[in-house]
DNA sequence: TAACGAGGTTCATTTAATGAACCACTAACG
DNA sequence: CGTTAGTGGTTCATTAAATGAACCTCGTTA
């Protein structure tokens, strides 16, 4: 059902790492004949969003989309599209969320979507710098950010910010494999005494984390029971704001959190 | 022939004074029964370029644009792309070719592409900033370009450069719109004495120009018999500048250049 | 020279797209 | 308070378009 998605997916074969393809490649990437699979690119290039290089014969992205992502960021400014989608799970939860995005070289808190369900909720300072090692959203961005965040660990002195806070490079490192594996990450305290947060990374074009998204649990809040309910809502949100902010997922990426 | 491009079409719609538009709406401009306007706008929302506001049940670009726009960078970086087709359109005509860009508020060299096929050819300096006044990219730019360009016109010391430059800028507007109907100019040593330089906007995506492409031409082979080909190749060179920058063309802009 | 895989084409077969009529709902109006 | 006209969305017999095996041509490699 759907010729023109058939069509569409095709663009999914093109990755940073691979740009241009040919036409028999690209056939059997999308499992399609030949015949159908040119008259898919011919319909894709008419638009613009296909551009066929006239010396190697093979295929990219076109520049329409540049034309459609203009217009998306005029529809939907990125931190608008991630506030609704934001809001939708902090009604599903009903617990405060954080985004934080990775600009230049710190984590920064992008967005914070107070819970409206609870006096005992959790407050953050917006424009806050988010420390690698003390938070759920920190830990998230070494397991799936740029190398540098986690070579530069030694380096740099780890603040304690609690008893919970860990300091040391090795502990870390460790958190940060298991975490490569689970996809998630909870913090208990770490930050702030009282505090359970909940973090999984948003991931740009080339499969590495730009931000995370955060839920932030109260201690009171923070039962077992409640644990499959955020998890679910934290995999949902990194998948969509993954998206949103035109990125993808790697294909090891588990389909879902596990406690 | 082809439903791909048929839903593709659907895309062309939406605009930044339109952004959001809804199911009856859309298939009324694209002469499309409903129902099949819906399986478009489904199959294009299951891969992400469009997105429905649960709230007013309209449809707007999707998310997934802004990953296929990252992704064209990648393959076709902005300048490459232009750099390729001014060197098909340098053998076409076997001139040299500048394209020049808006940065801020000045009118900048941005590529020169020049000819191989002449000893005698016209050499400009990359990164110069074009005078408005003096050039054919310049003028060019207060036709098409932001207005503010104009507006202060009157306000800027305008440089002669040669006996030919317009400094007086009644004059100056008065060719201006002389530009803006015919879509293209051209300038008679008025920057530099034999230098006679043909010049077309490259359009952004809110139809404003964001950028020229001019054909430098030696004062001995600019006859009024390569004019022809002069102009198809500046036209053609307009059109696909501005869909590689991911601009629009205006709907009143000509379709061809007379002399 | 032969064999291979590349891009691209052809045309009988099949499958999927189409659209008129329909439903449910909302807002405006007399 | 019923009427009208506008939404968004669905249904299903009819029709038109997508499909793919086989084929062609051309450049590389063995």
């Amino acid at each position: 059902m759907g010729t023109a998605l058939n069509a569409l997916k095709m663009l999914e074969y093109f990755s940073s790492s691979q740009p241009e393809i040919g036409l028999s490649h690209i056939a059997r990437l999308a499992g399609l004949n030949k015949a159908t699979a040119l008259r898919h690119l011919r319909a894709l290039e008419e638009f613009g969003l296909i551009e066929q290089n006239p010396q190697t014969k093979s295929y990219a992205i076109g520049p329409a989309a540049l034309r459609l992502a203009a217009l998306r960021e005029i529809a939907k400014p990125g931190l608008d599209g991630a506030r609704q989608k934001m809001q939708a799970a902090m009604h599903e939860v009903g617990e405060s969320l954080h985004l934080t995005l990775l600009e230049k070289d710190t984590l920064q808190t992008a967005l914070v979507v107070e819970t409206t369900q609870h006096s005992v909720r959790v407050s953050l300072d917006p424009s806050e710098i988010i420390p690698v090692n003390a938070t759920a959203s920190g830990l998230c961005m070494l397991s799936f950010g740029p190398a540098f965040l986690l070579e530069r660990l030694e380096s740099d002195t780890l603040t304690r910010f609690t008893e919970a806070t860990m300091t040391d490079p090795k502990i870390i490192r460790d958190r940060v494999t298991q975490i490569g594996r689970a996809g998630w990450t909870n913090s208990n305290g770490s930050f702030e005494d009282g505090v359970f947060g909940y973090a999984a990374p948003i991931f740009g074009i080339d499969q590495i984390a730009i931000g995370t998204i955060a839920i932030a649990v109260p201690e009171i809040r923070a039962t077992s029971a409640r644990q499959p309910l955020i998890l679910a809502s934290l995999h949902t949100l990194s998948k969509e704001l993954t998206a949103n902010f035109g990125g993808q997922m790697p294909e090891t990426f588990p389909t879902e959190f596990h406690p």
